[in-house]
DNA sequence: GTGGTCTAGACCACC
DNA sequence: GTGGTCTAGACCACT
């Protein structure tokens, strides 16, 4: 697992490593029953206070996204899929329509942003493509 | 002219200001030939220092968006609009790739992804309907 | 470096210690690649705050006479002795061309002229050549 | 008689009259034994105090460039045109002097100076010739 | 240590 | 009234 905390971000770290977790399990990547890395090893990977891991997997089991089980670790909890994947759309959405309110309010033609969401969305195929092969 | 500016942004004020003045010129709100607000005016409104205003004033001078008239005001220059209307769409594509690419990177479906790109699209312009009349 | 700066010169301070830099550059006093003193060493020596010097650096960064590393320090850019040497034979041009317009201008003779102008080239060839032995 | 009196030049405006003056006898503009302008005039012509206009004749009195003959005028004495024009001369050398000390502490080599100084005589004597025709 | 930016307040120049 | 520049001192970011 891949961790990039900007310490100085808009978010605060622990927000960022909650984030971070909700979005391995949104895609997959980690699945209801696995074992997340150790407090203490996520700390140094993310080279963040390991209080700030705790805060964040608090915030994580409160939401039910992760389950602890004292003297083994913590897990995955069986409804996070579903839990994270909305979590996911909600914020993705939520950055669209920022990005869409933002060239409305420029006065930007709608053709015009429609083209440019065309090309974007071709490239990034584009550059996927490149990258498989 | 209304003003918001953030003192700890990512951008420092005095770019938030220059990027505002270019954005008004590139939605018409301001035309070349009109002249800005006062420095001391924008200070007093944008809750900043003259030297701030000053600062990013001498900038869009040297990028031709405007030009000082010493002891008369500062000036919306002739070739403004095109200059602003093509930073402006820098900045939106920019926007819009790295929502994309977000999306792209959490694993969202390019169909459902262009699902809520119509909706957002279609409420946007219900929003306006519904102020035109 | 040395540092002569007239506060009250018909050119601004910060003025004053561009063109001070330029000539240093053009003259290879100074070559690209060097570290310029540092700006509060500047504004040490030449008895000026270190914004005034600040602002100096950026007009000569944005000649691309030199390019600031932050943290380190600013260089001397690469073809900053050409833009240099450019800029300083324009200044000695105009000097001259507002000496010969006034001897001119005071209706004095073009042989009496050149004879001063050969006097004088003669002395200072001389004073050098005594400097040197 | 022209007057372009500088009041913030780097000489005090006495001094620029003064000067003026003395150019206008070394040019034969007037002749010794010619009355120059009042006081009044002078002051009124140069935009300036008459205080200042007295202040440069007592100056030039000193200096026997002019004789003044109470109750008739300020009269141009009769050694003044070698005593002014010893002072253009000393005027114009200092000058020159100047711009080729500093050609020559920029390092610029004494075949370039000599092309620019005969370019610049070439181009003042062009457009003498075609002022005249 | 380096530069970059900001605030605060002063003075000058132009109109 | 307008901008332009300077000084003074503070804070941040990068190395």
């Amino acid at each position: 697992m891949k961790w990039t905390i900007d310490p100085k971000g808009s978010l605060p770290p622990s927000d960022q490593i909650a984030a971070r977790i909700r979005a391995a399990v949104a895609s997959a990547e980690i699945a209801p029953g696995d074992r997340l890395p150790s407090v203490r090893q996520i700390a140094t990977d993310a080279l963040v206070n390991p209080n700030t891991v705790a805060r964040a997997i608090r915030q994580l089991e409160w939401e039910h996204v992760v389950e602890t089980r004292p003297g083994d670790g913590v897990f995955v909890a069986n409804g996070a899929a579903d839990i994270c994947k909305q979590w996911r759309d909600g914020e993705i959405r939520t950055r669209l329509a920022r990005a869409l309110e933002d060239a409305r309010a420029a006065g930007l033609a709608q053709g015009q942003l429609l083209v440019w969401i065309g090309e974007l969305i071709r490239d990034q195929e584009e550059a996927d493509f490149r990258k498989q092969s």
